[in-house]
DNA sequence: AGCGTTCCCGATAACGTTCACGTAAACGCT
DNA sequence: AGCGTTTACGTGAACGTTATCGGGAACGCT
């Protein structure tokens, strides 16, 4: 019916042929005028143009792919688009990417980790992606499983917020650091007893943030308070915090694994008329814009998630162009920042009213 | 010198053919083999199989492309990557595509929406997309001006949370029946004075809800209330309240325009002593989870970004597998869902304080 | 005039698959 | 025995580019 195309519904697209004998060239000197190469006499090379701007013609990237043994393309394995990190990190890599002249093929993969992420990374070598991007979460041995169990021939890959390893390039915030930061910020201000809301420890994030606050007691001489484990929901964070007061009422700090779990901490105080921060000091950890606007502000550590996105395209493209795709190993870390604000502020032990 | 890689140090990468000259056998029931094509003797299958494993094989999707002209691939174009909208909308999309095995080719444009999308699209089409996902914003006329200089030979196109147009396929959350809802509770609670913090009113979905929210208000016989134009930023959200205030302090409602403008006005309430929702009732637009832990809690209008990216995909899915790809004109609304919280709870003019 | 360059341009062979054929053997049936 | 059908495989020819090589014309120089 229908189907009968027998003229032209979908022509079958316009080729470099096409092109050619339009302007009665050959497909090579076409083909020269596409890539913008110098030997075209400028009669020939405007006459081209002008064919291909008349029928619209692009050429097949696919094709050109294939001859070129290169796609241009860099894969991304990424897990928790929803989550603020991630979506943050890929804008980054987005723009990196984009200005680069490079495309990305984008694969989400379960956010709980627990699917395999081997077929996805097949998926991208059948693709012929030339680089690999790696972020999804690290949650327990997952990553080593993947990192072991690479198919030859795998593209140069860097992995984006996962442990160090002696065989892959790594890029992450130092989230030790940043715990240290905001841990010692809260000492600074005279707290004593301080407490920690985590991620779930299952993520290395997590443990690294916990392990920063821990240290940091330690060096300060204060021994640990209570801990709860969320899962980066205010809603965990609510709940967890209500742990943390169930396990000693008395605590006059808290560190909290993300700005959202922190949220709910404010909600919980907020309702039993905890003072924040005369009773009890808050630091978040992410450095969201609308934690400013949180009732107090939130003191925070802002990762520079962008940048990291960024750095991570950078190190693959320069492995890719400078090095030939010969995988090389670097362990890039990224310092986040504190950023103080009414919920922990600047000077030590204020008023409980807020000013 | 290097150059002389007579041997492999980048083996070239093994192909279809070496499969078959390893097992004695044609490319062609290589071919059939990795296909799962019914007609090759359980022996020879075995065998092939176990070379391909052996050497780790994956045939190149680039070639395949090239023969079968199907990419198997969708272009995205999406803008505002950080917003949380995007990112949900993200998130729906890669999950319908990855279930239907369509691979996904993500740009990410100009948030500003001033950068020409043109080039964008002629990259999409260059590789081959079989449809694309137009999820940037809409603002002013650039969306229009899109449809009309598309390329020919683009591919189907659905225009993600756009204007419904009489030549393209369009998907949106019914912005206009949100705001009404929005608008009516608060006219339901007893409110007359009732303010709205819009988004930049160059967004087409800002315009939308600031439309609901004028007609609710013609319908229930009000006035409209001040009106104050923000970015969708909470602190955009804390100084357009403020000039509302500035404007009328005597109004008892606010629509606002998103959850972060609404936590923007909160913190200014907070800071004020205004009562919420005793002195002024709130109801923001979006869903955030977080919202619940606000203080007070937010009353808002949940949109189903999800299930917008899915249908978009299945849309498009259906256009290209069902239709040839014929480009084909659908207007799809989803409803979007008013969740009653504390900022604007469902009993008329509760007492100032909250219990 | 002879010769080396430079400037344009074309012919042919890839790139790694799949598609449309063809075919030989084995099988079933009358 | 003859003939159609099925099963299992192989043979070219695509798909739409770019790379490599080569060659003729025009130019400059001695």
């Amino acid at each position: 019916m229908v189907h009968q195309s027998s003229n032209e519904p979908v022509p079958g697209r316009v080729t470099i042929r096409e092109i050619a004998r339009m302007c009665g060239v050959s497909v090579q000197t076409v083909s020269r005028v596409i890539n913008r190469r110098p030997d075209v006499s400028p009669g020939t090379r405007a006459a081209v143009e002008a064919a291909i701007a008349e029928v619209g013609f692009q050429p097949s990237a696919v094709a050109r792919s294939l001859v070129q043994r290169r796609s241009r393309t860099l894969g991304v394995v990424a897990a928790g688009l929803k989550y603020f990190g991630v979506s943050q990190t890929l804008n980054g890599i987005t723009e990196a990417s984009e200005s680069a002249g490079y495309a990305l093929l984008l694969k989400e993969v379960d956010e709980t980790g627990n699917a395999d992420v081997l077929p996805v990374i097949d998926f991208l070598i059948a693709h012929r992606v030339e680089g690999i991007l790696f972020a999804a979460p690290d949650f327990g041995t997952n990553l080593a499983a993947v990192q072991a169990a690479l198919p030859p021939g795998a593209p140069p890959i860097v992995f984006l917020k996962s442990e160090p390893s002696p065989d892959f390039t790594t890029i992450l915030i130092d989230n030790r650091a940043g715990a240290r930061l905001a841990t010692e910020h809260l000492v600074g201000l005279g707290r004593r007893r301080i407490a920690h809301l985590a991620g779930p420890l299952g993520w290395h994030e997590a443990r690294d943030r916990r392990d920063g606050w821990r240290d940091a007691l330690r060096d300060a001489g204060l021994p640990p308070g209570p801990l709860a484990e969320g899962n980066w929901s205010s809603a965990s964070g609510a709940t967890g915090f209500a742990a943390i007061l169930a396990e000693d009422p008395a605590i006059d700090g808290v560190f909290a694994g993300n700005d959202q779990m922190a949220l709910g901490l404010l909600h919980v105080a907020h309702e039993r008329g905890i003072a924040i921060p005369g009773d009890v000091a808050v630091v978040g950890f992410d450095g969201l814009d609308e934690g400013e606007y949180f009732s107090p502000a939130l003191t925070t550590v802002r990762q520079p998630l962008r940048e990291l996105g960024q750095m991570a395209v950078a190190e693959l493209l320069e492995t890719i162009e400078d090095h030939g795709g010969r995988q090389r190993v670097h362990a890039l870390t990224l310092a986040p920042e504190l950023v103080v604000r009414a919920s922990a502020p600047a000077l030590p032990r204020p008023a409980s009213k807020v000013s």
